[in-house]
Order: C-alpha cells, then structure tokens, then sequence
DNA sequence: TCTGGGGTCCTAGGACCC
DNA sequence: TCTGGGGTCCTAGGACCC
C-alpha cells in the first residue's frame, strides 16, 4: 500500500485504500438454463460439458444448490452425478409408474452447456458492470473485478454492492454475490463469503481479522496440493500464515510463498486493470475411452488443429508456437510443442506439426489430445489498419518482422511450410 | 469421483550468447 | 585443461482457476 504524505494524527484510510468489488455470479450456467426454461426455477439442475442429452459421459459444469444437496459436485463425472441424482426425464413415464414417490423430488434436470447462450447472457451482466465501475477486470465468463474508488465510499459500500446487485437481477435476471474489499484478493473471498446472493464488505481497518480465521485453501492459490504442505508446516488459517516467519515459505514455495504470505496478511498491491489480450489458444477433447491405434487420434489431432488455427485467425492473431497433449491413462499429461523463427497464420502448418510433434505417442493408449497456439501476437489489425495509409507517413512502420508477417497474405510473406 | 475443457503463471534445466 | 557470470530463449511439467 502506497504511502503518500499525510497530515499527523490524520487517520484517512478511507480515503486512500482503493475500494475493490468483485462480481461472482452463482451457478451461472444453471442460472442461465433457468432464464430461458424458467419452470427449473427451485430444481435441481445440472449443466454438463462433453454431456449429450439422454447420454452418461461429461462432466459436471455447474450444479444448481438444490442439486448440491444430492451430493452432486462441479468436475464430477456426470456418471456419478446420475448415480446420485437420476435424470428427470429417465423416469417419466415409466419408472413413475413404478415408484411414483422417486419421480418428483428425488431426481434432477440436466443440459449440456450452451457456452453460446451463457455468452450472451455474461455480456449483458458486463454491460452494467461497466456502467457501474471505472475499471472492470473480467477474470472469467461470470465473474469480475470492478474499482469503484470514485463511485463509492467506504461508509456507503454496502449500498453500492447492493445497487450493482439488484441492477444486474432487475435487468439480466441473475443473481450474483459481491465481495467489497481494499484489495482484490480480499474482495474475492468475500464475494465467496455468503455466497449465493451474498453480499459481503470488508472495510480497510477489518482486513486482518476477516482473513485470519479463514482455512488456507480459501486462500486464492491455494489448491489441494499447497494446502496440504501448509497443513504440514502446521498452517492451517489464514492468520496462521500471518503470523508465520515468511522466510520457510519462501523456501518452501518460491515468489509464490512470498505472495501467500502477504495475501493472509491481507497486503495486495495490485490494481484492478482490463484483461490484455490472450496468451494462447488451445482445445482439446476426450476419448470415450483409451485409443491404442494411431488413426482415430492422428484424425482428433488434426480437426483440432483446425480448430485452433481457425480461432487464431477469427480472432486476428499470429502464433509462433505450436503444440501438442496426450493424456495416458490413468491421468499422465504430456505435452510437446515447438517454436517457430517468426509469426504465422498459416493452419497447415499447424496441422502438419501437431502430426510430427504427436508422433511419439501415436502408439500409446491415450485418452485425451490437445493442441494448443502460444506466443500470440495481435499485431495484424493494427497493421491493416495502416495499409493504405501509411505510405508517405513518419516512417515509424519501419518493416518490422511482425509488420511483415501481418501484411502478408498467408503464404506470402510469412515463412512458407517448406522453411520448418 | 475413475478425471471435461479452456486458460494462466511458475519453475527448472539446457542451449546459446557475450 | 579447466571452466566465471549474466542474460535470454526454449521446452516440459505442475499447480491452480473457473
């Protein structure tokens, strides 16, 4: 926190701590589902990705509170989900007749993900976001960070919460729960807080003891794997952290440590700022089950390289990586990937290194592939831009290797395939 | 719990350069 | 024969997030 020159015996905390909202909807997929079939209103709902409807494979996406209460959890196999909450459909009309008791209450609706829809529906809820904040950091399709230092005061931050709140339910017809804190980090726990419609705020002076109380893995970071060796060190709060000597969890856990520990101590110097532009593009997808034979998974390999590469050029960038994942039973990722001299767009050569690259495991019984562009630039609609333009102009342009690659129509300026 | 898909960031070793 | 120090890029893997 920045300490800019203050009158003595001034306490103006509110004054300089930023005031930080984050924006978390509750089961937004299911919501969402709700909003065009509102007879799922108060049901269980279920909304699985990789699911089909009347089918058993996917996983859970998102599962509405009332299908949490059947034991269904997100990333669980849809299988499971049955297991635990039959298909509504499944029992009508037959199995009613049977056990007319089990129909209604103890089974649940489930859809597959309509990512299209949910999109549409996110950009909306962005839309008043942006209305309601001088900066809002989207971190996902359901959830954001908003600075509202200028908006609101401290004293009157619940208000504010609860205006972006009913705004959001009044017009788009989701609920969301928000977290309002000085720093982000801390705004993310407590719109996690009360969750669902929750409201929670967090004022500068309440930092420390909001935090301490918390288990490590509410912590932001903190997975399975870092809460357990926390557990070890025998950390198991959030103050626990905060009173530690950083210095073993340094060593312990590098910068990541480091930042750990003053996360718990509530310090979090970061801003909230636009998200910039894309790191890399991947898709991947799952076999039923294992494949041995090099066919089917040369065959996966290649639409999704197309995909990639198609993604990469609707949404205007250039790749110089390219790569590629197998997945070996029972959850072995590999991954393999190359770099190229200079930036392309150019789909079979996407397609013709993802072969080369998936080479080593065509034999291998593999369960999942991927393919994956990185090393983006978004030059080329700058660049474009330009053309036409630039000729007589202060010679900025220069020539640049990534002006090359951009003004190029595929194949021209660019290296060709013969190059790699 | 037999494990879906799309991302980000960090680490560590090796190559290579000066 | 022995062998410093710093910097950057590349690759593979892992943890984590939604």
């Amino acid at each position: 926190m920045a300490d800019g020159p203050r009158l003595p015996g001034v306490e103006d905390e509110d004054e300089e701590d930023p005031i930080v909202l984050h924006v978390d909807a509750d089961c937004f997929y299911a919501a969402c589902e709700r909003l065009r079939e509102p007879e799922l209103e108060g049901e269980p709902v279920v909304v699985g990705m990789g699911y089909e409807p009347g089918e058993t494979n996917g996983a859970v996406a998102t599962a509405s509170y009332e299908a949490r209460e059947f034991g269904v959890e997100s990333a669980q196999a849809i299988s499971t989900a049955l297991e635990r909450l039959p298909r509504r459909a499944a029992l009508e009309p037959d199995a009613a007749d049977h056990d007319p008791d089990l129909a209604e209450p103890e089974t649940g609706h489930y859809r597959p993900v309509d990512l299209d829809y949910y999109e549409s529906v996110a950009s909306d809820v962005q839309d008043i976001l942006h209305d309601c904040a001088d900066v809002v950091r989207e971190v996902s399709i359901d959830e954001a960070y908003l600075e509202v230092t200028d908006r609101t005061a401290w004293e009157v931050a619940d208000g504010f919460a609860r205006h972006v709140k009913d705004r959001i339910r009044r017009e788009v017809g989701i609920v969301v729960s928000v977290g309002a804190a000085p720093t982000m980090s801390a705004a993310k726990i407590a719109s996690d807080f009360d969750k669902p419609d929750g409201l929670t705020v967090v004022r500068p002076g309440e930092l420390r003891e909001f935090l301490a109380p918390l288990e490590v893995d509410l912590l932001h970071g903190v997975g399975p794997v870092t809460a357990r060796e926390l557990r070890e060190m025998g950390l198991e709060t959030a103050g626990d952290v905060a009173a530690a000597d950083p210095e073993p969890l340094v060593e312990r856990f590098g910068e990541r440590g480091r930042e750990l520990y003053d996360r718990a101590r509530g310090e979090d110097d970061r801003r909230v700022e636009p998200k910039g532009d894309p790191k890399s593009f991947s898709r991947e997808s799952a076999f039923a089950e294992p494949v041995a034979e090099p066919e089917p998974k040369y065959e996966q390999i290649e639409t999704l390289a197309a995909a990639v590469a198609d993604r990469a050029r609707r949404e205007g960038a250039l790749y110089r990586t390219v790569g590629v994942k197998a997945v070996e039973p029972p959850f072995e990722v590999n991954t393999r990937e190359r770099s190229l001299p200079g930036p392309i767009d150019q789909p079979e050569l996407v397609e013709r290194i993802a072969r080369e690259l998936f080479a080593e495991f065509e034999r291998d019984p593999v369960r999942k592939v991927g393919v994956r562009v990185a090393n983006l630039e978004f030059a080329a609609a700058d660049q474009t831009s330009l053309e036409g333009w630039a000729d007589g102009a202060d010679g900025s342009g220069g020539g640049t290797e990534t002006e090359r690659a951009a003004d190029s129509t595929p194949d021209a300026g660019q290296a060709s395939l013969e190059d790699f």
